[in-house]
DNA sequence: CTTGCTGCAAACAGTTTGCAGAACT
DNA sequence: AGTTCTGCAAACTGTTTGCAGCAAG
């Protein structure tokens, strides 16, 4: 699947007549090996920790890379930082936030996702994303 | 309505020990009558333009204040800035956000909200608030 | 050799903070 | 009088941009 993903990539940028630089495979292979959810920073130090040298600027211009080419997915959580997480293919989550221990619970509900597209269809609106994000305390943090 | 506000925000105001000052009604009024949604540096320059010499600061801390005291919500929207929206007793609304012309429609699905608790409490998960934003071309732009 | 990519540093936008003076109680 | 609040400017954070040098094609 990661190497699914390296492919896709590459005939993204083929198409797109960009280089392939040794940068942006060491971006995509840290950032495919990373939970959901990272921040540009949590990934920077990452990479950094093994690839000194590389630029917070290339790991930001990166990862708008990949975000185009429809790889990653950018994702705002309240805490005023850009995260990113993988695309897989067609899937749709979203997210249960903990306020106290800022996990994150993914979950998927078909039945929203449907009566999204009603209430959208209702206004004239043609979706092309959306995000839920629900926040409160988690099983743990409530005792 | 407006003038239920105030009186909510004083009492607030003075459980906490808070004076009650001229910018803070200012920001009040002038925060009650905008439209939904205005970002930080909208309500500023209104502000501004009746009332020079108010600054950024100021409106950011009461802002937060009325945030506190649940009369505003903070919002974000994909642009990088903070937006404040009324809080009307009760109520919970979505939105509809239009990627091209900016328009935000709101919305309000009852089921919608049952499914999240459900999937809350499937979790275990304790629900305090929530937001769900919808990014696609509105009625208009579609065409 | 040409052009795009990188790393650095500086620029930027939005927001927060420190502090001296003003204003409320 | 005592303390909170304000306005200003400076600090900060996350992100973007300009540019000289490097590297891929």
């Amino acid at each position: 699947m990661i190497l699914e993903k390296k492919k896709a990539f590459n005939s993204f940028a083929a198409a797109k007549g960009l280089r392939s630089t040794r940068q942006r495979d060491i971006i995509l292979d840290i950032f495919l090996s990373t939970h959901q959810h990272v921040s540009v920073e949590e990934l920077y130090l990452k990479i950094k920790s093994s690839h000194p040298g590389i630029g917070h600027a290339t790991v930001y211009r990166t990862l708008r890379l990949f975000t185009e080419s429809g790889l990653a997915r950018e994702i705002h959580l309240h805490d005023g930082q850009t995260r990113y997480e993988h695309i897989m293919a067609g899937e749709h989550h979203d997210h249960l936030v903990c306020t106290c221990c800022d996990s994150i619970i993914e979950f998927e509900d078909e039945t929203i996702e449907k009566l999204q597209d009603a209430v959208a269809a209702l206004h004239g609106f043609q979706i092309k994303s959306h995000k839920m994000e629900i926040y409160g305390l988690c099983a743990n943090c409530r005792q």
